[in-house]
RNA sequence: GGGAGGAUACCGAAGUGGCCAAACGGGGUUGACUGUAAAUCAACUGGCUUACGCCUUCACAGGUUCGAAUCCUGUUCCUCCCA
């Protein structure tokens, strides 16, 4: 099986040019491809997981992977897929997403491997000395306009009157095409790999490598992920789920995979894990026999949280949940609860708070961040959702003191069915 | 430049002097049922308060009135039509 048919039965195919022609060459022998990954943020998302991954099932296959980190593109904001116009970035935050998009980027490919290791560039190298006038001679040159207005991204945004489009992420396409020019002529590469949303800049590449170079180049384009509720793929209630630690606990990102539609859950073992075919086959079997147990759920969450946060942390998190999730608490120890103990969002308190008369529970619910304000968190405990060490609290005027701490240290407060928290006295 | 219409809570959208913290729908939170799933049903969904109630909100700033989201004046922004 070569890497086209790996990713077809994966459902990671959304579009490619001449499929035909593609499948040749990568029969042919080792090829170099590229993704681009802009920095908009500090850190990568679980959206971003699905190219990246791709760089990755690539490399596996022996054919050398480029990770590209936008520090020009990032400069100037990719309209694809946006509706509105977006804020430029200021040159300091730029650096500081790039630096940090690269070290993550750097954990999830194997720049060792003996003949085909991966590259991490920056395209900031090769453009920011590119002189204004230069570029539009040496690339706006083969870009026709009305090339440009009838790409989608581009056309989106100029049939919406009230945003429109700036000159400058109109110009986005060339920069993009630009590098992959850059790529295949310093680095032969010959494959541009991204979101269905890059299909209009992709394919831009590929026609300036031809009109330029005289060369044909291939892209192909991974479906958009899309939840079975039609929801976005990749949010909760809290906002993306993101690959830094510090952003997204391990615990989290764990839980994040747990709670897995059923409908999607064998779509995203093939998305996001390099588990073989028959074995996700045979977690489809298990799955559809035996929903309740979870068997392809805790598979899902085991693999990518091992793959982006490393065996220790995966095991940590596992730990945490299955203390929390796996039954009576009531006989977990000391030694056991401490491992919830920085998994689970922790909150410090101040001992002396809880001497004597005590502190209002509704107070405590808010310092841990689990309700808004005193008020909502009045009404979460009319509601019932409210367990303090797991049970539950019905009378609003409740006050925590000593005599609530467990081994006389923590609280364990929950909220709903899955939102846990805990307060450690000090 | 002229004319018409619009701006309401997280989003969409009612409300045209008191019964408005503001219908309804979506979203969200919680509960029941379950499997840390989905679907369904129910409650809640500006802040403070045990509650009576109080406070802040209907683009912004003033005004009329016992009383304004609703009327008047000005300002900002948006849509449409004419030039």
């Amino acid at each position: 099986m070569d890497i086209l048919e790996e990713l077809r039965w994966r459902g990671l195919v959304a579009d490619s040019t001449d499929a035909a022609e593609l499948s040749r060459r990568v029969n042919a022998g080792p090829l170099t491809l590229y993704c681009g990954f802009d920095p908009t943020a500090d850190s990568l998302h679980v959206g971003n997981l699905v190219p990246l991954l791709a760089l990755r099932r690539f490399q596996m296959m022996g054919h050398c992977p480029i990770a590209v980190a936008g520090g020009a593109t990032g400069m100037i904001g990719d309209p694809s897929g946006k509706s509105q116009e977006r804020v430029l970035l200021t040159p300091e935050a730029l650096s500081h997403n790039i630096a940090c998009v690269k070290a993550q980027l750097a954990r999830l490919l194997d720049f060792e491997a003996g003949a085909n290791p991966a590259l991490l560039l920056d395209n900031a190298q090769w453009t920011a000395s590119v002189g204004y006038l230069d570029f539009l001679r040496e690339v706006g040159k083969h870009f026709s306009v009305n090339m440009m207005v009838a790409k989608e991204s581009v056309r989106a945004r100029m049939e919406d009157r009230d945003t429109g489009i700036s000159y400058t992420e109109f110009s986005y396409m060339l920069l993009q095409a630009f590098d992959f020019l850059v790529l295949n002529r310093d680095h032969g590469c010959e494959l541009q790999i991204g979101g269905s949303d890059q299909w209009g800049t992709i394919t831009a590449g590929t026609d300036l490598i031809r009109r330029k170079l005289g060369r044909s180049a291939h892209g192909l384009t991974l479906p958009l992920i899309t939840n079975a509720d039609g929801t976005k793929f990749g949010k909760t209630e809290k906002g993306a789920v993101w690959l830094d630690a510090r952003r997204t606990s391990p615990y989290r990102f764990y839980q994040f995979w747990i709670h897995t539609d059923d409908r999607d859950v064998v779509r995203y073992l093939k998305f996001f894990t390099f588990l073989p075919e028959d074995a996700i086959s045979n977690l489809e079997q298990q799955h559809l026999k035996n929903p309740g147990a979870r068997p392809a759920h805790r598979a899902l969450a085991a693999a990518v949280t091992e793959l982006v946060h490393g065996p220790a942390a995966l095991a940590e998190a596992m730990r945490a949940s299955d203390i929390l999730f796996g039954g009576e608490l009531s006989g977990v120890g000391e030694a056991t609860f401490q491992d919830l103990v920085g998994e689970v969002p922790t909150r410090e308190i101040a001992r002396t708070q809880l001497d004597g008369a005590g502190l209002p529970l509704v107070e405590v619910l808010v310092h841990a961040g689990l309700s808004p304000s005193k008020g909502q968190a009045r009404k979460d405990i009319e509601a019932g959702g409210i367990n303090v060490n797991n049970t539950r609290q019905t009378d609003t005027q409740r006050v925590l003191t000593t005599a609530d701490l467990l081994f006389g240290k923590h609280l364990l407060l929950r909220k709903g069915k899955r939102t846990y928290a805990v307060v450690t006295a000090c």
